[in-house]
DNA sequence: TCTGGGGTCCTAGGACCC
DNA sequence: TCTGGGGTCCTAGGACCC
């Protein structure tokens, strides 16, 4: 059996850990730049506020409610994250970190044990260890662990935790579930499966295979036989390198200077080195993509992207700096409000399966030799302590973040002071 | 005034190989 | 009227996830 524990409303729990005040009360967190309701507690949701719209549309609400609003901590959810992650991984010795609220064990050959009281150890233990509720399911295959975690949540009776042991009770929770939330049926699938009258799981673990392999691929196809309890993917235990990795921030607020956009081009190019260097990873390619504010319809727009081949591999962030300067100069156009810029590195290959070149004119040795070193000085001083003068001192371009709460669990500084 | 960020996998189609 | 067969690699685009 496979369990999925999944952290409820993650966010929103972080932020109630250190302010227990608000158990019981309405709370929100919103995406980065304040921009739109990414967590929501239980409360909330029952105020009809919905999962990804954008905050400046439920202002009443909020008010009316007295509903706590919070910017998004990623310093503290990467380290609750990672003190659940941890907790979890004592009761299996497989476990795969699916996402950050989200884990799945294995329990196969777990013959002599009482999974239901296993279980809702795991619960006690966790919430005692972190103080974040979890919800369980457990099943034969991922997809139908999901499915049980889905009642785990929404069910009172089952107390947190759902164990789909026999046919009947599967057939049961297939026939009770919306065919559009089950895992790996988007929005787009949803509609059409809606269209061929396909409104639950159960009817679609019913449809020809023939006819979902050819409408939804081979992974609509593995969806459909996993929730008839054929097991189609295993839990995957390694962690492989990222084949394209990403940093992109919508700004504060607006800019039409190049320079501000540049800072802000190699602040994200700088990023994404780090990122590259720490899975041990070179790029071959280096995307650029910069836009306006689509939803100012009363601006002139331009979205643009470039893609450069770099000659040699790299992950030395002065060298990915200078090719992303190259970049921004191609695509900047002036008299324009940007809004958004994001760099993607891809092409990724091992820093020691790299393509050389007789006209390389980098001296690679001494450059990954510097690299290490700004990378263990900003480990041990502060991510900013050394940095390349293009990324700047001001930050003009920053993310709004105006209700952000304490790194209560990874800064000295921010530690709660408790008074007698 | 204000609308997130970071990924994966699969397929079709074109270019190319012998 | 006839004009092979079997393959790989790459990319763009579309679906999905959190």
């Amino acid at each position: 059996m496979f369990a999925l524990i999944d952290c409820n409303n993650f966010y929103a729990s972080c932020e109630r850990v250190f302010q227990p005040g608000l158990n019981g009360k309405p709370i929100i967190v919103l995406s980065n730049n304040d921009g739109c309701v990414v967590a929501r507690s239980n409360e909330a949701k029952a105020l009809g506020i919905k999962m990804g719209v954008p905050v400046f549309q439920i202002e009443g609400i909020v008010k009316q409610h007295k509903v706590s609003v919070f910017s998004s901590n990623y310093a503290l959810y990467g380290d609750m994250s990672r003190r659940v992650m941890n907790t979890l991984a004592t009761f299996s010795p497989d476990i795969e970190i699916y996402s950050i609220d989200e884990a799945f064990l294995n329990f196969d050959g777990f013959v002599h044990c009482d999974l239901e009281e296993y279980a809702r150890r795991i619960r006690q233990i966790v919430l005692q260890i972190t103080g974040i509720p979890v919800s369980i399911g457990i099943a034969h295959t991922k997809t139908l662990a999901k499915m049980a975690n889905y009642y785990a949540k929404r069910i009172p009776d089952y107390g947190g935790v759902c164990i789909l042991e026999n046919e009947t009770q599967r057939t049961a929770l297939l026939k009770n579930m919306p065919a559009g939330e089950i895992w790996g049926i988007g929005r787009k699938y949803a509609a059409l499966l809606e269209k061929h009258r396909i409104f639950t799981a159960w009817e679609f673990t019913r449809a020809s295979p023939l006819w979902v392999r050819k409408e939804m691929t081979v992974v609509g196809l593995r969806v459909q036989q996993e929730l008839c309890n054929l097991r189609c993917n295993e839990l995957e235990l390694h962690t492989s390198p990222k084949k394209a990795i990403c940093t992109s921030r919508s700004f504060g607020c607006m800019t039409a200077d190049f320079g501000i956009m540049y800072e802000a081009v190699a602040s994200f190019t700088a990023q994404c080195g780090y990122k590259l260097r720490k899975q041990s990873s070179c790029a071959n390619l280096l995307t650029l993509f910069i836009h306006t504010n689509p939803h100012r319809t009363e601006l002139p727009q331009h979205a643009e992207s470039i893609t450069l081949t770099l000659p040699v591999a790299t992950s030395d962030t002065g060298e990915l700096c200078r090719y992303a300067e190259i970049a921004l100069k191609k695509i900047f156009k002036e008299g324009y409000h940007y809004k958004k810029a994001g760099v993607i590195v891809s092409g990724i290959v091992d820093k020691g399966e790299v393509q050389g070149s007789l006209f390389d004119e980098e001296n690679r040795t001494k450059n990954e030799k510097m690299m290490e070193t700004l990378d263990k000085i900003n480990l041990r001083y502060g991510s900013h302590t050394l940095k390349l003068a293009a990324q700047g001192f001001q930050k003009k371009w920053k993310l709004r973040q105006e209700r952000l709460s304490p790194a209560y669990t990874t800064r000295w500084d921010h530690l709660i002071e408790i008074s007698g």
